[in-house]
DNA sequence: TCCCCGGTGGCACTCAGTGTCAATAAGTTG
DNA sequence: CAACTTATTGACACTGAGTGCCACCGGGGA
C-alpha cells in the first residue's frame, strides 16, 4: 500500500515463475529420472515457454545447483557466526548441521531431491562442485577465525574438505538407507572420527604450515 | 612371427587413434579453453570423422575423464599392496602418492592438464565425480584392511574422504603455484594434518562405530 | 495518451550426442 | 585365390541443449 519496498511487485512474478519451474522440475526428474525428461516438457508444465526456461535456469542441471546455491551461503554464515572460542571441530559441526537440520524437516521432500542426487552421475558432478565452492568459502573464514592463511597453511583448506566429507558421507548413509538412519546421530558420530585431526592445535602448527 | 599375441595387430591401430585423439583434444582444449574447442575441430586435428570421436569418448570430457580414470585403479592397487600392519595414514599417503608422482614425472604436461581441469567448471565435476567413486573403492579396500564394514562403520568412507581432499589440496596449492612448490613436501604437510584422525584407533571404535 | 521497459514467446541457428547403413580393410577358411 | 566374416569407419539424419535476435504485451511514469 503506503511506502514502496523498492524491490517490489513486479519481483514477486519472477520469484513465482521460478519457483513454478524449480518446483516442476524436481518434481518431474524425481519421477522419470533425469535424462527422461526435456526442458519442453518442463516450461510446458510450469506453463512458460522453453525460451523462458533459460531466462531462469543455465541448464536442466542449474535447476538444482540453484537449489543447493543457497546451502553454502548459509554454512559459511553458521560458521562465521559461532563464538570463535568454541574449537574447529564443534564449530564445524554446526555449521554442517545447518544443512541437515533442513532435510530433518522435511524429510519426505528432502530424501527424494538427496537421492536424486547422488544417484544421477551428471547432478553428483554439479554437486560436488558446487561443494569446491563451499570449501573454498570455508576454508576462508577458518582461516580468519584462526588466523592463519589458507594461501600459506594448508590446514584451513583441509579441515573444510573433512568437514565436507563428513556431510557427504551422513548424506550417503542417509540416502542409502531410504531414510531410516537418523541424521543427527550420523553426523555426531562422522564428526567424532574427523575432529581429533581437526582439533589438533598442537601438531597444526609444526606440520602444516611451511617450515622455517 | 609365431605365437600371436591373441590382441594383436588391429587392436593397436585402435589404441592409435585413441591417442590421436587424446593428443589432439588436450591440446586444442589446453589452447583455447574447454568451450571455444567443437567436437568437430578435435577429430579434424586427428584427421578422423566427428562420428568417430564418440565411438572412443562419450563426450569432450570423457577424453579428460579417460585420462584419469587409470588413476584409481592405481591409488587402489596401492593401498591392496601397502603392508596391513602400516598404519592407515602412512598407506593411504602411499596409495596417493602414486598418481602424484605421475604428475611429478612430467611436470610440465601434467601441470597443464591439472590447470586445465580445476580451472574449467565441467572438467572440475567430472574430476570430482571421478573421486566420488574412488572414495567408494578406498573406503572397501580400507574395510576390509581393517575388519570393519564400509556399510556399518563411517570410519572407511571418512577416511578414504579425507586422503581425498589432502591431494585435492596438494593438485589445488601445486596448480596455483604453477608448478612452483614441492609435491613431496605438499603431500607430506597435507597428510601430517589428517593423520590424527586416520590412525586414531583408539576413539574409533567408541566413537563411529554404531553403538551398542 | 504516449513512451519506456522488463518479461515473454517465437524463430532460427550452432553444437552435442545417437542410430543407422553402406563401404572398406583385415583376417579366416575352403 | 576366392568367398566369407568381422571390426572399423564415414556419411547422413534426427533429437535435444543452449543462444541470439526480434517482435509483442502490459504496466508505470512524463
Amino acid at each position: 500500500m503506503s511506502a514502496k519496498p523498492e524491490v517490489t511487485m513486479a519481483q514477486r512474478k519472477r520469484q513465482l515463475v521460478s519457483d513454478e519451474l524449480t518446483e516442476a522440475a524436481l518434481q518431474l526428474l524425481a519421477l522419470k529420472g533425469f535424462d527422461a525428461v526435456t526442458i519442453d516438457e518442463i516450461a510446458a508444465a510450469a506453463g512458460v515457454s522453453r525460451r523462458t526456461f533459460f531466462r531462469y535456469f543455465a541448464s536442466k542441471e542449474d535447476v538444482v545447483v540453484q537449489f543447493l546455491t543457497g546451502m553454502g551461503a548459509d554454512i559459511q554464515a553458521e560458521l562465521a557466526a559461532r563464538p570463535v572460542e568454541e574449537p574447529p571441530s564443534v564449530a564445524l559441526r554446526h555449521a554442517v548441521w545447518v544443512p541437515i537440520a533442513a532435510c530433518a524437516d522435511h524429510p519426505g521432500r528432502a530424501l527424494r531431491v538427496v537421492q536424486l542426487i547422488l544417484r544421477t552421475p551428471a547432478l553428483l558432478a554439479r554437486f560436488l562442485e558446487r561443494q569446491a565452492q563451499w570449501r573454498d568459502d570455508l576454508a576462508a573464514v577458518l582461516g580468519s577465525r584462526l588466523g592463519l592463511d589458507p594461501d600459506t597453511d594448508l590446514y584451513p583448506r583441509l579441515a573444510a574438505g573433512m568437514a565436507l566429507s563428513a556431510f557427504d558421507a551422513v548424506l550417503q548413509r542417509w540416502s542409502d538407507s531410504d531414510g531410516a538412519e537418523d541424521l543427527a546421530d550420523l553426523t555426531d558420530r562422522a564428526f567424532a572420527v574427523i575432529a581429533p585431526a581437526l582439533d589438533a592445535v598442537e601438531g597444526r602448527a609444526a606440520d602444516a604450515r611451511e617450515p622455517r
